[in-house]
DNA sequence: TATTATAGCGAACGATAGGTCACTTGTCAA
DNA sequence: TTGACAAGTGACCTATCGTTCGCTATAATA
């Protein structure tokens, strides 16, 4: 019971600090959004500053899981079309899951203010994405289905546009099945200028 | 000397916003930044919030002044190579000028906390570079220098990444000069995809 | 059963925030 | 010369913030 209170108020955090800022949320606010008085908040951490920390820990931790290593990269695409098909699954659950969606405000909000916020910051809005299509981009050439190039550079012209629109989605949720179907007309764009037939075996 | 006051209020506030946030911001360590005390500052304005919109109505008021009007759209290059040495120039003066660094950086942590702050962030971080290039690349496509595509899309494809890289330079500043360069390949590199021989007469 | 740790509560504290006000100073027009 | 006004000052007000503390109820443990 203890934990399950220690957890909600991250979440609750996580909420309200993506919406209002770290100065902006306070914790009368937070605890009885809780159903708690703020005091009680107190027994389940010594400061504000360290929900914020805790909650950059969670965060982090889940990022390294999520994406961390090698194991769960997703499987490299064995047609153009598929490419497309599951960077809009990923685009979906990006833009839909809202504990994604909160991480991006909040760190957008917070960049400028912590140093790991910021570190965070860049792994999710440029390192990231494209490190992973890096890879699919790589293993998509060497079958055949891309036209030989720098599959670094490939990836960043390909995520940095659809970060972009996610970003937008973010902003103004109401433009969310505009910006969704841009992001499938880019790939499909992307997929004519740089595919190519499948020419191996 | 009135008037300046008021006006040098409002750069320190874009300062001081720019890096805590507006409920980061207290007017008495802004006031002492200007060699006054905080009482002297509701001679100019009758609250924070006050400076806030007068902010705000000065960063849409230059931002319409600058990118609003058709008039002052930039020449539509005559040479690829003249595309990417404008780019690099645009790019060179949006990384380095301090007050439109400043102003990228507020609309970043204040975009989910004020409506007006949410639609320029827009305009700043996507539609209007779009737009500007949609224009450009629609006139090189009529020179015959661009291949025959959808201006729009093609604006999209170049501008998105571009602007990526300038958010990195605002976030980490110490990778400026590498993020350049990344531009400058990017740049090169949409050429060599998009361009062509210039066809024209 | 007696004990102890835990989680929550309400009152209170000190610090600091935004904001007000009476006052002084300097400038300029009548 | 005088009156009015704009700009700046310092003391003060009130609200709210994060935080602490003593208390109670509950539930697990010995």
């Amino acid at each position: 019971m203890a934990k399950d209170t220690k957890e909600r108020i991250l979440d609750e955090a996580l909420r309200q600090f993506s919406q209002k800022g770290f100065d902006g949320t306070n914790i009368r606010e937070l605890t009885a959004s809780l159903g708690l008085v703020k005091s009680s908040m107190y027994k389940h951490y010594k400061s504000k500053e360290e929900i914020w920390n805790s909650l950059l820990d969670r965060m982090i931790a889940y990022y390294n899981e999520r994406f961390g290593s090698a194991e769960n990269l997703p499987p490299v695409p064995d047609t153009l079309d598929e490419l497309t098909a599951m960077t809009m699954r990923m685009v979906d659950i990006t833009v839909h899951d809202e504990r994604i969606v909160m991480t991006r405000k909040l760190l957008s909000i917070e960049q400028y203010r912590d140093e790991r916020a910021r570190q965070l910051a860049t792994k999710h809005f440029l390192t990231g994405l494209t490190e992973m299509f890096t890879y699919i981009f790589d293993g998509m050439m060497k079958k055949g289905l891309l036209r030989n190039d720098d599959p670094q550079m490939l990836a960043f012209a390909y995520t940095a546009p659809i970060s972009a629109l996610i970003h937008l989605c973010d902003r103004e949720p109401e433009k969310t099945a505009d910006a969704i179907s841009q992001i499938k007309a880019f790939s499909e764009h992307f997929v004519r200028v740089y595919g190519q037939e499948n020419r191996s075996e």
